[in-house]
DNA sequence: TCTTTATGGTGAG
DNA sequence: TCACCCTAAAGAT
């Protein structure tokens, strides 16, 4: 469930659980063995979240997560069940768990790697980031606007359920050079964004439908041949920047 | 007990 | 553009 509101969410959650404290860090299926180690025992001083990237502090020790598509973090209230073979991070304290399956990156780093990564970067929107900074690297993008918000060097954090909602919300193709926007246009990406994360991370989940069932809350994402839920058009599907992009005929005009 | 699917990203060709 | 990596859960058999 990883796009950047997911990040932000768990950053903040597992800060006010287990950050000032000792912690016990441990790898049950044994890949992060030896990073577990180092780093079991020690006080986690700060956690923080940038796109889709996780810090956690201890010292001039980084532990670096990046949850890919298919990882996930289980917050546990002590007695947590036992951790499933695939777990390969643990983090005990405070009469809390917190288990990692399945990351992509689950590593040590020193702080001159975490600014590497922090330089690949465009502006996270839930972590300070402008719509200028947004606006400048939009522009400087001939490729599709829908492949462009996928860019984490444009925005950071924007995945793909977050592209095909803020496209459709902003009344844009998909397809239209991501330099052809309008200023106007650009801001309505930006503000969409913002909101939608920051309420994104509150909830715990992507809403975009206001009031609707639960399974009726995102407009186009995964709706391809679906009526669009605004006009009723037969919403369209394509592969754009390696990903499905869904968008309405009508109320996205090419 | 299988196959499928996923909101991500990298590296080879 | 494609193959591939990571894991769990849901659906199919």
């Amino acid at each position: 469930v990883p796009e950047g509101h997911t990040i932000h969410r768990i950053a903040r959650q597992h800060h006010d659980v287990f950050a000032g404290r000792p912690v016990r860090v441990t790898s049950p299926q044994g890949r992060f063995a030896d990073g577990a180690a180092l780093l079991d025992g020690r006080v986690l001083e700060e956690v923080e979240a940038l796109g889709k990237h996780l810090f956690y502090r201890f010292g001039h020790r980084i532990l670096h997560v990046h949850l890919g598509l298919v990882g996930t973090f289980q917050l546990f209230h002590e007695p947590a069940p036992p951790p499933s073979a695939g777990t390969r991070l643990a983090m005990r304290a405070n009469g809390a768990a917190a288990y990692l399956s399945g990351p992509m990156v689950c590593g040590l780093i020193d702080p001159g790697t975490e600014d590497e990564i922090r330089a690949d970067l465009g502006p996270d929107p839930l972590a300070g980031g402008t719509r200028e900074e947004f606006a400048a690297a939009l522009g400087r993008k001939s490729m599709p606007a829908g492949a462009a918000l996928l860019d984490q060097k444009v925005i950071a954090g924007v995945g793909n359920v977050y592209r095909a909602e803020a496209l459709f919300l902003c009344g844009i193709h998909p397809n239209r050079p991501a330099r052809t926007l309008t200023d106007a246009q650009v801001a309505c990406l930006w503000q969409t964004i913002v909101a939608h994360m920051g309420e994104g991370a509150r909830r715990g989940r992507i809403v975009t439908v206001e009031d609707a069932a639960d399974d009726e809350r995102l407009y186009v994402y995964r709706r391809g041949g679906l009526a669009c839920r605004r006009c009723g058009a037969e919403l369209r599907a394509w592969t754009l920047g390696g990903r499905t992009i869904t968008a309405c005929p009508d109320c996205q005009p090419a």
